[in-house]
Parts: structure tokens; sequence; C-alpha cells
DNA sequence: CTTGTCGCCTAATTCGTATTAGTAAAGGGG
DNA sequence: CCCCTTTACTAATACGAATTAGGCGACAAG
């Protein structure tokens, strides 16, 4: 092969010396795998070399001195010859190629949980095209057992990865950030020791303030029901009603916490609740909201009226808000807003910047909502 | 220059008659850029060539023969330096790297017209997973003016690409098409001849089946709102339409076409339109479904019951049903359907298939729904 | 007439993997 | 003892762009 170089080396300074030598074939020389034309292709047809053109379509960022002319003659070929850069082996040269993996551990858009990670989603896309970033999604998720090797390898196809979901598999996620992988969890997770960037809801404080809110209006009897589920949004949830249990003076029985799946909410239990003093009930925001609606067909059964007969907070907000329903009180977990930090961390890891601050715990937003009122009159004052 | 070449050859020789000479350091020598080890790494420590490695990571599918205990010695030496291959120079070896784009004309998760493209992206995504594929989503778009040539090039990074929107920007695609790039299109598209693969949904069939079964209840006069806009999934509609006018006998005059933005909808011009005689109206879908939302308030303000005071159908379906509203008569776009057939059609155009039917029109479901009724009593029997 | 220094461009190499062509050694048949 | 096959591997190269390290000619200064 390089004795055939040789010779093509001074052929191709000859056709360069003739000058917009075009005269041959040109374009029905490229023969290559995928038919597209390459720099080598526009080079030929300039008569200059890869590097050249590499130089002028690369905008000189080295500075290297290059006339006009050669400029022009290789613009005007990479144009006519229709060049478009393959991405792919850019990246292999560079190192990077733009892209951010998002990573859920189940299905990136479920049918049944309709639309739980939809608003991370619209902040991740958001942040995304601002910094210039391209999304991969994968979907290997859900057909492949949770963080098997394979599926996780792909991974690195992307220049960093966001990942949501309640699960952390420790290893490979251990492997990640030895190989310096960039990667920002959304949602709080201290799995890793303070290894792992993420950017977290402020549940806790949004919590406390909700259990205030009740207590202000007269409450003094609270149930929470929470999931029965060690995911950091659970345990953050209940600190923060723990905590306002706490900062109200509230004696831990009249401030119960049961856990449930919602299946157990019956028309009956609810009665029994409020026949107990209960005026409050607490409740989890989750995927599916499976316990609010409990509650809510439960009171309907039992011709409960919500703000009359008793009050009801979420912590959270239900992502699916229909017309029909009755906004609740509680408050809004900033998903998108969540999303664009994210994206904002990932880029910075990526970018190699020092000074980021890798856990990151947004607040909350308080909703004022319909269905916190003042306890119904009973015997006692 | 190439004297340099030849002086190198034998050096490079000479390391390898020393034979195995992994009697170096192995762990402690990969000094790559990213860090990770290679295959040339698991060469060195397992005394092998890059070669070898490959063959054995690779499955071997060229069947050339190798020893097992070799095999074993490479395959610890992968497990023990933690060996993940690298995407990206596994695609620019291989020519594709199982990615499907996604390209959307607009935001992919609008925060205004929620879920718009949610029930296509939810089958997008399961058929993708089955297929192997991941999916690349292209956020540029709502940055960048459509189909600017910069937006479009990253495409290329994907094996094909999906296109999803109104708009078919005519020289990009036909660009693509004459490059053989793999693309469909979500929704019919006849823009380019008959060149644009599509999958599209048969409105024309569905609408004049709901303009039939408006007719089998006794409903004689027929009004139909559309927007203006001449877009295939408007045209089908409105052909469809005028198709059932045809097939049940009625005149024109009987089933006017009205465009109209939802915006002059109001409760006194409904109450015209049943003054004319008017009994049913046929509402064509749109993202927004603005025109239905606009008919429905204009009722509650007219005090106007719907199956009672006149009927309604939608062509199509609301995709983002609320438990309060009332299930629209009409039909059931296949969206999850058409977002499955699309990727297995993009599969099947990516893996060079011949026999593909490359225009697929997909049968939209009867939706009885609530909201067809007899007409109400008149004077004229 | 040398030496230096621009100006302009190219050869060679790199990234990490896959593949093709081929080589060396061992074993078998004549 | 030679030739042929089989076994078990390796060298070389491709993929497409970026980058590093020059090379060559011209013109200026000494």
């Amino acid at each position: 092969m390089s004795s055939g170089r040789k010779g093509a080396s001074p052929a191709e300074r000859a056709a360069k010396s003739d000058g917009k030598a075009a005269g041959h074939s040109g374009k029905g020389v490229r023969a290559t795998r995928t038919g597209r034309p390459r720099q080598a292709d526009i080079a030929r047809l300039a008569g200059v070399s890869q590097t050249t053109v590499s130089l002028v379509l690369g905008g000189n960022k080295s500075g290297i001195a290059l006339n006009e002319d050669t400029r022009q003659r290789v613009l005007d070929a990479a144009r006519s010859l229709g060049y478009v850069p393959d991405p792919i082996a850019r990246r292999l040269s560079q190192g990077q190629n733009n892209l951010l993996g998002l990573y859920t551990f189940t299905s990136t858009f479920p049918t049944d949980i309709q639309h739980s990670y939809y608003p991370f989603l619209v902040g991740v896309e958001e942040e995304a095209a601002n910094q210039g970033y391209d999304l991969l999604l994968f979907t290997s998720s859900s057909t492949t057992d949770t963080g098997s090797a394979e599926s996780l390898h792909r991974i690195r196809l992307a220049d960093g990865c966001l990942f949501l979901g309640r699960h952390v598999p420790e290893e490979t996620m251990a492997r990640f950030l030895d190989d310096g992988y960039p990667l920002v969890y959304i949602g709080r997770h201290d799995e890793l020791g303070a290894r792992l960037p993420y950017i977290g809801a402020d549940y806790v404080t949004a919590s406390t303030e909700v259990v205030r809110r009740l207590v202000d209006q007269g409450h003094r009897r609270l149930l929470y029901l929470r999931e029965n589920d060690e995911a950091p949004a659970s345990v953050d949830r209940e600190a923060g009603f723990l905590a306002g249990r706490k900062a109200t003076g509230l004696s831990p029985a009249a401030t119960p916490v049961i856990r449930t799946d919602g299946a157990d909410i019956t028309p009956d239990r609810l009665l029994g609740w409020l026949q107990d003093g209960f005026t409050a009930i607490v409740v989890e925001e989750t995927d599916t909201d499976i316990a609010v609606s409990a509650v809510e067909s439960a009171a309907r059964a039992a011709r409960l009226g919500c703000p009359e007969d008793f009050s009801m907070a979420l912590l959270g907000n239900r992502v699916n808000r229909s017309p029909g329903l009755p906004l609740l009180s509680g408050f809004a977990v900033p998903r998108r807003e969540m999303g664009r930090a994210a994206v904002r961390l990932l880029a910075g890891l990526i970018g190699g910047e020092s000074d980021l601050q890798t856990h990151q715990i947004v607040a909350c937003q308080s909703i004022i909502g319909e269905t916190i009122g003042p306890p119904p009159e009973t015997t006692s004052s």
C-alpha cells in the first residue's frame, strides 16, 4: 500500500497545480460502505489533503495558516458533494459527541402510570437543547433485568447520563464513578456515600410545612399514610412529617404513621379514623397516586365532604391533574426545574468544571389547594 | 517519510518475537485518554494479540479456531480489568450502532399541548426495546429553525430516523432518501411522490363510518368543524366525511364543512345551528382539541345536553381523557400501534429487507361513546 | 550564500474495534 | 522427507475525522 501511496502523492500534487482539477469523474469515485462522501472525497475533488479538509471544515482551531483560495475550494467541494460529517468518527477522535443519556430503570413512557416522568422530561429536554445536547433514551431497561451489564454498557455511548428512578444498582454505579464517567441522579440518593451527584427535592421542609399548616388550622390529630418502601422520597417525607409533629408539639399517638398500598383503605376504615378523632389525613404522593385516590373514593362512598368533614393534604402534587378533581392542598414538586438542574449539573461534570454543587436540593412550593379547612365542630372544643 | 515507517516495522516485530511479553507492569500501563481499559490492555495482560481479544469477546463469529485455555485467559483478564466495549469504536468499525433517531419538529415534550406525542412514544419505545434499539431524541429541533442543516446533520448519528410532525422539509428529506438513509414518517405524507415511507392512520374509512353511524341514528343534517390547515390528517378526515355524505345520499347543504380555530364557536352560534335544523356536530380532532372543548363549553353555557339536545362525534379520540368528561363518540387513532409499526418498518429498512410495505395505513377502531343519540323530537317527523 | 522565518500545506498517527489475510507449528499421509 | 491440512494465533488494515509533527518553497536579513 505504501508503494501505491508514493505514486499517488505526486499525482495529487499534479492535479492540484492543474487547479480545480475536478476533471476526473469526481463524484463517481466514492464507493464507501455507507455511500456517503467523506473528507477524503472532498480532498480529492479539491486537490488537497484530507488534513486540509479537516482543518477547513473544523474551523481551523489550531490556527494553522490557510490560503483563502484553498479554503473556498474545499468549501465548494464539500457543498457540491453534500458532505455531512460522521458524528461517530468525530466522537472517536475527539472523545465526545454531545449526547446525554437518560436511563430510567423502568419504561420511560409507561402506559399505566401515565406521565409520571413527563414533567422531568420536559425540563431535561429544555435544558439539553439549551446546552446543545441531544438525548439518548435507553430502552433496553424495560426488557433486560435491571442494571444488567449488557444494557448498562451502552450508556457509555453518551458523554454522560441522567438516572431516573428509585433504584440504584450500587456496583455498576460505583464502577461508573470510579471510571470518572459523568452521571447525575434525579432524586436524592445517598447509597454510595456522597459520591453520587443528584438533584433532589426538599421533601422534608415541604412536608413539615404541610403539617404546620394543618395545625395552624386547628387540627390536633393527623394521620399519615405512606408507602411501604424505603426510597428516599418516602423517607424524606416521613422525616418531614415527624419534624412537623415535633415542631408543633403533637404526640406520636396523635400523629400516627400508617403504611398502606391503598387497597386496605375502605370507607369504613376512613369513618373509623374520623370517629377516633382524626381530623386530617396526610398522604404521601407516589407515581400512581393510588393512596390518594383510595381515600378520595372512600370519602365519596362514605358521603364525606373533603374540606367539611375532614381535611386532606398530599405530600406532593398530582402530576396528572384532571379538570374534575379538586386541587389537593400540599406542595408542588419542581420536577421541571429538577430536570433542568440535572442537565446543567451533568453538563458541568462533562465539561470538567470544578466548583460544582453535586448535591442539590430544590425547594418545593406550597399549594394552598381546596382540601384543607378547619376541623369540623366536635363535642370537645 | 516512508523511511521512518520502514524503520518502525522491525522494531514492532522485535517486540512481538519476544512473545507473551506481558511480563511488564500490566495494569499500571494504561494511560488512555479515557482511563478505561481497551482490548489492547486485555491483550497485554493475557499475553495475546488485540485481534484475539476481539475474537474472544466478539463471540468469534468468523469461526476461527481458538484454544479454550486462551479463551479463558482472555475472559479472565477482561473481567479483572472491568472491560467495557466502546460502542462508538464498535460502530465506526461495524457501520451501525443500534440507535433509532426520533425527530419531532417541535419540542418532543411540550408543556402546553401536554402529551400529544405520548401515545406514539409509548409504542415507539416498546418496539424499539423489542428490536434492540435505543432511542436518540433530537432536541435541537426546538431551538434551531425547522430543518436547518446544522440540526439535521446530527440525525445521521442514528442508524435510521423516525419523523413525527406535520411538516416535511422536502429538500432535506429528498437528500436523505437519495443517500439511502432509512427513515419513516409517522403520519401519511405524500410530499415526495411515493418516496417517503410512512405509517398512517385510516382516517378516511373511520370518518366515513362515523357519518354512517350518525345517519343510522336518524340524523339528516350534520355539521363538520375542521381546522384551517391542509395537513394530511385534516384532508383525510374531510375526505372521509365527504365520502360518508355521498354514501348516505345526503346533500352538501345538509352537511356543510366549516373551518374554525375554535375561538368563534359561541353559545349563540351553537344554538343557531340547532335552530337551523342541524342535529349532530362532527369535530376534527387536533393536538389541542380546542374545537371540541369550545363546543363543549358552548353547550354548557347554552345549557344544552349532549346526547339529548344534539349529538356530537369526534373524528379521533381525546388523548388526554379526564375522568370528569364524557367519553366522546368517534374513533380511536391507534397511536401506540402506529409507533410500533413505524419502528418495525424502520428496522426493516435498516436491515435492508426488500419486501417491505413502506406505506402503511393502520385501521382505527370505533369508539361508541356517550355523545351520539337519536336526534331530538322536532316539528317534522 | 547561508540562515532564519513565515506561509501553506501534507504525512503520519491517533481514537478502539472488527475483519481479512496470512503465518508458524503440529500432525498425518504418501 | 516433503507436502498438505488443521490448529491457533497475529499483523495489517479499515472505519472517518482530528491532531501532531513536520516539509517545502519563498523571501528577508545577515
